[in-house]
DNA sequence: CAGTGGTCTAGACCACTGG
DNA sequence: CAGTGGTCTAGACCACTGC
């Protein structure tokens, strides 16, 4: 695995189009790919398929040059978009490295809580509560969300994070049971760290977008006391789905948040 | 203004150092500041300045690279930030556009705010209700959020929104005083089209980026009679404040939404 | 057809990191 | 010091638009 002999996995020298153009101009849309593009989809599967894993330096842009045989400035490019994806990092000096929630810095990227005084590093990690870890199967509401069958195996997680004491947010959460068989509430208790890290290192799955939806809601009997605030109080329901590589949804999360102390911060550009 | 005789703006060959070099050392950051972010930096200010107008053409990227005396390269990188921060659009063989509020393809960039059902075309345009535009003084709260000082002329729009009939946005938004000058009601409600594509065509204010903070809350007697819920309705809190260039404040917007129908979407990457 | 943005190359040099 | 990513250049060619 040192040497890659030559797999000329593109067009020979110049740049081509790509798509099916061997079966005689039936296509209806031409399929114009550029070089990098393609490049980027072939460093795509290598990530996919775990020839670099998270937190390891991939191979520098004159090795993957030459590798593919195109110049840096393809393989830049193809890079580029990749680290504006945040599916890699770069470090200059250093080298490319696959990106991971384990990072100090890019900790909890995809929640959006912040506490109303103060920033988020001076609050420090929150203390996270397992209430119940189930294994049972996919109502149909779930299946859509992680494009299962009713009735296939998911495992359901519920917890409770707190700030200072104060329980803050209570969250419900549903898995595909294949890709995370073995998971069990006291793994999960005994973990320090982000849940995605943890998916990451011990089964091999690596969140790479989401989207969420928010509503204001009202809890219902358990939920306010969980939370610890009355059946009356205005909530912030958040409900998440993340997505591995090739836009698999692998988690549907739903949070209630209270917002009497922090706000949902966004960001519109 | 037709041709630029070598205004020679950089550094007058090869890229050098940006920042108070010339002060002897005395400087504890070096401040390396590469020549694509320079020349981003004076595209920048002819943007600022009005020298070319939303929605119309800047010059080529051979014209910038000989009026900067750079490479097409440069330029080009210079460009590709601005269009990553939408502040320009690239449409390939036509040229480069000052991105506008007015585009039919990006109207309401900033409104988060989705139908459950349904994508956000088929619902159409909301029905537009201005409750009152009333020239007041800013509050420190106000004028801390717009970069003002207290007492400094503002002016206060609010509205609802309704889609269907249906009440569903409750809006209330300061203005700093002095941009705005001559801004009522009438021209509001006369106005059609999304409020920041006036503001452009009418002020010369071009929203760039903006922040929200969202919180559940309940509705106050007023507001749940403008939005015709019951004042136990859990309504989301969407606090909003939109910055010009140079990131300075121009909007201070506070909406209620009503999210029995609607959803805030967020995608997080 | 000319003009625009988009891609690709080859080579030079710079800034940063670590041994 | 060698190796990495980051910048800059010059030139060629391609894809798209509109006249």
């Amino acid at each position: 695995m040192a040497t890659h002999p030559a797999p000329s996995p593109v067009a020979p020298t110049n740049p081509t189009f790509a798509g099916g153009d061997a079966l005689g101009g039936a296509g209806s849309t031409p399929a114009f790919s550029p070089l990098y593009q393609q490049i980027k989809g072939l460093i795509l599967q290598s990530l996919q398929s775990g020839e670099w894993k998270p937190g390891e330096a991939i191979p520098s842009e004159m090795d993957l040059a030459a590798r593919f045989r195109v110049s840096q400035g393809t393989v830049r490019k193809a890079i580029d978009e990749l680290a504006a994806e945040h599916l890699v990092v770069r470090r200059q000096g250093k080298g490319t490295f696959v990106a991971t929630h384990a990072e100090q810095h890019v900790q909890y990227r995809f929640l959006k809580l912040q506490p109303d005084n103060g920033d988020i590093q001076s609050e420090g990690p929150a203390e996270r509560t397992i209430i119940d870890c189930k294994r049972l199967r996919a109502s149909a509401e779930i299946a859509r969300a992680l494009s299962l069958r009713s009735g296939d195996p998911v495992l359901q997680v519920r917890r409770v994070l707190a700030y200072a004491g104060v329980p803050t947010i209570l969250e419900e959460l549903w898995l595909p049971g294949a890709p995370f068989k073995g998971l069990t509430a006291e793994r999960l208790s005994n973990y320090n760290g982000p849940m995605y890290a943890l998916f990451e290192t011990e089964f091999g799955v690596r969140m790479v977008r989401a989207e969420e939806s928010i509503r204001a809601v009202n809890p219902d009997e358990e939920q306010s006391q969980l939370l610890n605030v009355p059946i009356s109080a205005p909530l912030l329901s958040v409900e998440r789905i993340a997505y591995t590589y090739n836009d698999t949804p692998m988690e549907l999360r739903r949070g209630l948040y209270r917002t009497d102390t922090h706000h949902y911060r966004n960001a519109l550009s």
